[in-house]
DNA sequence: ATTATTCGTGCAAACGTTTGCGTAAATTGA
DNA sequence: TCAATTTACGCAAACGTTTGCACGAATAAT
């Protein structure tokens, strides 16, 4: 087990003090030209890199940033963790991820471990029933933070998420133009931004096209194929069934095909179904399910980029909010002749 | 933005040293029932916990722990992260995650990341194409790795993985009695440790049966919907088609199931479908696809709980090699009257 | 009353790095 | 030749924590 090379090793190797050592490396011009040369080839030659640790103590800074979300399994989020590792890494930060698993209580004590981790500042993703806001307006007292997706309005910081209403319209526009009469919105938990706002864009489209909005036919559920899959049967069995349903997520859309087809109801002839976001699972169902696309990478590029900026902002930083446009993916659980 | 509390001001605040304040926090018994009382309360009051930079230091360790995982969002592995980080946090460590995406060049830069960061020692689930495994090894010269899942015969350390064997074999032994007489085994790439133990146990099981393994039914392909899809069509377009597949994923699984149905076969009568690793997708599908299913999380727990152990010993470590049963997940795909 | 023991606490060094300041030697200018 | 300047480097403190050692005071033993 090789220890890592320090600057005071580099120092007796070359034979001058840890001071020049660390003024040569970042080639200091109070250094000769000469002294440079060796000390960064000893460094090259020790694979040198500074300690984080000790940067850390001096600093006040871990150059680190935390990321919470609901889980990691829902492709939206691994693929944002992954435009959340690309930009962090490029500004040489480090990432540490956890999912709250949808629970309020364990989202409580992933903030409570990136306390004690020491990051620089929080990025989240909030679980589907956080409405405690508690725990993060605290870690806002201590650290920057930045939501992003599953987002609220009761905290005052940066914000990123996709034109919610502008994607749930065209999803409804959609299914309108396909010749669907009767358009059932299954919503996420009440209290839930996101499924709100995609209530605004489905109400907006109804109106436009002058179908009123017929309450009973806004149903809300969990993000679980159980839950999706009750809400949709009782949905399907009234008699005045929707021929066309617009779900918060593909899990609940998939839901929703299953209880249609344990209806023996046909897709999308009888029912059509479109989901938001756009998973790789969405393309392999069968049919295989259209869905609102989200710029899953960008929207995490774009959060841990003003994440960064704010920690390394000195002034007061005035809050973003960034939104996104999406895109609808037409696959066949839309295409009618 | 509030700063830390440190020792030094619970010291000041109580008026006694700094060093007497970090033993009445361990309740060490050289201090005074009464100053440990006053200390403990007033670290409470300030919220104080150790500034893990300072102790990072001091010990050479910084109590974190890398993983690095192909993917993310297959659910085996977030499912696996999620052990991983019960583990770690119990035992008062902090993980960073990373995602290699199947690519090698990723893997060794994730690699080079870690090292900075500074952690104690990572966890690995090799990328699909890594062969070139230099980068592991010069890891290894510096701290503990265990890998899991996805490991390889050419590193010497701890590994846990299911028994891949075993459950393959359970697979292609119900393949046969539900009457399969062709089983294809669909691989993933040839150098993958646990594609071949996958086809050891899927060739004993011929064997048992007497039948005999035709080679040009065992088909290679990556872990992607497309690269499944095209060599499952090629496979079950030849004259003498497989009327059972077993795939080495569900993904690949869910490929060969689209193929089918583009060539009108029927699932399960015409051709019966198991995977592996029971993601929740592969109850989503539809038919449902029958596949092996994996100890996830207690995976990622046990193997967060061998590298922990390997770190904290002092003495030299005989690396542990684990496996799990699987069991098997019986759906439509393979339900024949 | 004197010495030995125990108890409670503080001092200082160490971990790796940066940085303001000081200083010896080399160079310049007259 | 001597003063003024520049060049190239070292010293020491600081960040927060732990820990071996020392030390004063109180207590116990003689």
């Amino acid at each position: 087990m090789m220890k890592q090379a320090t600057i005071k090793d580099i120092a007796q190797l070359v034979g001058v003090s840890a001071s020049t050592v660390s003024r040569a490396l970042k080639g200091s011009p109070e250094i000769s030209e000469e002294t440079i040369k060796i000390v960064q080839e000893t460094a090259k030659r020790l694979n040198y890199f500074p300690n984080k640790a000790a940067l850390s103590l001096l600093h006040f800074k871990t150059r680190t940033i935390g990321v919470i979300v609901p889980n990691l399994g829902y492709s939206f989020f691994s693929t944002a963790l992954e435009g959340i590792e690309e930009e962090a890494s490029k500004r040489g930060y480090t990432v540490i991820a956890s999912q709250s698993l949808e629970s309020e209580e364990k989202e409580i004590r992933n903030v409570i471990d990136m306390k004690r981790s020491g990051v620089d500042g929080v990025l989240i993703s909030l679980a589907q029933y956080s409405s405690q806001l508690n725990h993060l307006l605290e870690l806002q007292s201590q650290m920057p933070i930045v939501l992003f997706d599953r987002v609220s309005d009761n905290i005052h910081c940066s914000k990123i998420f996709v034109n919610n209403t502008a994607g749930a319209f065209s999803a409804v526009e959609h299914l309108i133009k396909i010749g669907c009469k009767r358009i059932a919105y299954m919503a996420g938990p009440k209290n839930l931004l996101i499924s709100n706002r995609r209530k605004d864009g489905y109400s907006m489209s109804l109106y436009r096209n002058k179908m009123k909005v017929d309450e009973k036919l806004i149903v809300h559920c969990e993000f679980s194929h159980t839950s999706a899959m009750r809400a949709a049967l009782k949905l399907l069995k009234s008699k005045d069934r929707p021929d066309g349903i617009f779900a918060i997520s593909d899990r609940v859309a998939i839901g929703a095909m299953a209880a249609a087809k344990k209806l023996n109801l046909r897709i999308p002839e009888d029912v059509a179904i479109i989901g938001f976001n756009d998973e790789p699972i969405a393309a392999l169902v069968s049919p295989s399910l259209s869905s609102v696309r989200q710029p899953a990478k960008v929207i995490g590029q774009m959060a841990a980029k003003l994440l960064i900026d704010q920690i390394e902002a000195d002034k007061v930083f005035t809050p973003v909010i960034k939104s996104y446009m999406t895109r609808l993916s037409i696959r066949e659980s839309t295409k009618r002749k």
